[in-house]
DNA sequence: TTCGCAACTGTTACCGCTAACATAGGCGAT
DNA sequence: ATCGCCTATGTTAGCGGTAACAGTTGCGAA
């Protein structure tokens, strides 16, 4: 029981040499591939196991030309939005023996492209990343590569390759629509200044759209950037409840500054939803707890991340040489009137 | 400009093809490594950059031994305090070549043994890990590796390398003190139900030796799982106080749940925080925005990423062949007293 | 002139594993 | 007995890069 070198890291050999066969008998033990003798099976695996063998997968790799990752970009982790995304995806591709890996843009297109490039360079099964807005060189990388791409949480535009999501300027005409019938007729617009969140944008868009076709102007709009969400939320609602008190109705770009803004209301008397109505966007987990469910749009973040994880898993398995178009998968998100839109 | 086949990967080969020089030219050339020509260079890089050239890290990392990866393993994406140590992870991390490349327990210890595994089969430079609690397959798995091994988040018993983090025990020991000082004596605690949450165990305990030794017993507990965090703070603040009506005190083991109790108490009508008082734990920034501000310890979350990774960075720079001993970092939370405890 | 050395480029031998093919028994069918 | 075929194992040749060393120039110093 001498170890020589306990610093060196083991090899297949190491473990052939101490079971008494052949390194590929060994890489098939531990692979489960091919036919191996039960007897020799277990030989491998104790000594696998008393040596604690780590394989390699850098040389598997390699030699075998597939990798079982799936490089996932997103541009910001504390939105609470992409960890559920992310979620999905995790569930849906645990049993595929595919592995998620992540990488985060904070909505810079720059970084984007080299988290992109960065991860192609580890030959991945596939790629799963939001928006469908992407540098050229991106879009380059990303058709060269040979494998399937999906593109998430937006549908509104050109797809690559596959693209699973809402359509957001849908979404914001939707509100718009639900917030006209309820009467509200001085609306006010509070988001995020980024202007690399598209999806946002859309929203927005849409929102103005179908106010305008109502001959509703949006009455004001305010804008923020860092900081925390909720106190933001509080600030600008205050801020444009001052500059504009015939303001009736006040439309987030979020949930989080929508919460912020109804808190507000609700410690500045306002009377919600009659006197000022709210909405966000995104459904968060978070207004369970708040003292009214603020109205909101669900954003259908799990099953965005199932049904990518799916066209991935779905791909890989019908190499058929030649890559297959992709498929636009929309999904439709549910408007929830929560307590704070006056009902009819 | 015919292109042979435009699925094929491109590898140095083409490259170096198409720039007429060697593959180790052109190696040296994308990793600006060695003494290459202005004029070589410049043709290799147009030639790269015309054919879309990604290079094929599997390869390199197995002929050079040398992987840029640092694995970081937390029990969750959904805490809002994990995406904020990778913050700081990645931070400093970025100037240093390495990346990291996360995984995620859900605080099961045998997902964390499997993820780990997973993790070193792909030889990172490092590893970064939640607690000081592991299965003896995950501690002699990160023993034998032979990298730099940081623990995180907390430094109450015994670190396998290295450490950062804080003492849990204390941080209890401290808030119960405050709270003591206060003049509070009917206190409660309210956590969630999560055997594998060792740090909020360790708070737990540290809180409650500090009461025994005034000689002030734990009035009441309750514990909960899964759902809205800030709902089940609201529905456990109103159970306990409900069948409670002397407590004064309420120790939250997540400023999440504690916002919810907050939003109730106020709600309800209770005098905080003279009728009744409250805690968290973390420092969360939404806290900013609630209408009165949470007490709460700063888990010092940014820090703690920061200082692992100049750790892991450090170590690999000075690989002296041995492996260093580790050091074990103790940073110290604030107590932020915030408007929910009464001040003497 | 001759040498030494720096600057540049090429050649060779792997890194640790797996695909593909080769080989050796064993056993039932003919 | 002979063949065929299946099972169990071994052998060989890379996968796409890089380390280490081996040239080949050009040029200033001796």
């Amino acid at each position: 029981m001498t170890q020589a070198d306990p610093q060196r890291t083991l090899t297949l050999r190491d473990v052939s040499e101490a079971s008494g066969v052949s390194e590929m008998t060994v890489s098939r033990v531990l692979r489960n591939r091919g036919d191996v003798s039960e007897a020799t099976r277990a030989k491998v695996l104790e000594a696998a196991r008393r040596l604690g063998y780590v394989p390699n997968k850098i040389a598997g790799a390699l030699a075998s030309q597939r990798v079982n990752l799936v490089g996932v970009i997103i541009p910001s982790l504390s939105n609470m939005v992409f960890p559920e995304v992310l979620t999905g995806i995790s569930e849906t591709l645990e049993d595929t023996g595919l592995q998620p890996v992540v990488g985060v843009t904070n909505y810079s297109p720059e970084r984007e492209e080299s988290v992109l490039f960065e991860m192609l360079s580890w030959r991945p099964s596939g790629v799963i990343l939001a928006g469908l807005e992407h540098s050229d060189a991106a879009r380059v990388m990303l058709s060269r590569a040979g494998i399937p791409v999906v593109e998430i949480m937006d549908i509104d535009g050109a797809a690559i390759d596959s693209a699973v999501g809402i359509s957001h300027r849908r979404a914001g005409r939707q509100m718009a629509e639900a917030i006209l019938a309820a009467g509200y007729r001085n609306i006010a617009f509070l988001g995020t200044m980024m202007p690399y969140d598209h999806r946002a944008r859309k929203r927005l868009e849409g929102f103005e759209e179908a106010l305008a076709r109502a001959g509703v102007p949006l009455v004001d709009r305010e804008f923020y950037s860092g900081g925390s969400a909720l106190l933001k939320g509080r600030e600008m609602t205050e801020a444009v409840l001052k500059r504009n008190p015939s303001i009736d109705f006040l439309y987030y770009s979020n949930d989080m500054i929508g919460a912020g803004g109804l808190l507000y209301c609700l410690e500045a008397g306002f009377d919600v939803p009659n006197r000022v109505g709210l909405a966000g966007f995104n459904g968060v987990e978070l207004l369970d707890g708040l003292p009214r469910r603020l109205a909101t749009m669900d954003a259908c973040r799990l099953e965005i991340g199932r049904k990518a994880a799916e066209i991935i898993a779905g791909k890989r398995r019908d190499q058929s040489g030649l890559v297959l178009g992709g498929e636009v998968i929309e999904l439709l998100p549910v408007l929830q009137m929560g307590d704070t839109i006056r009902q009819g």
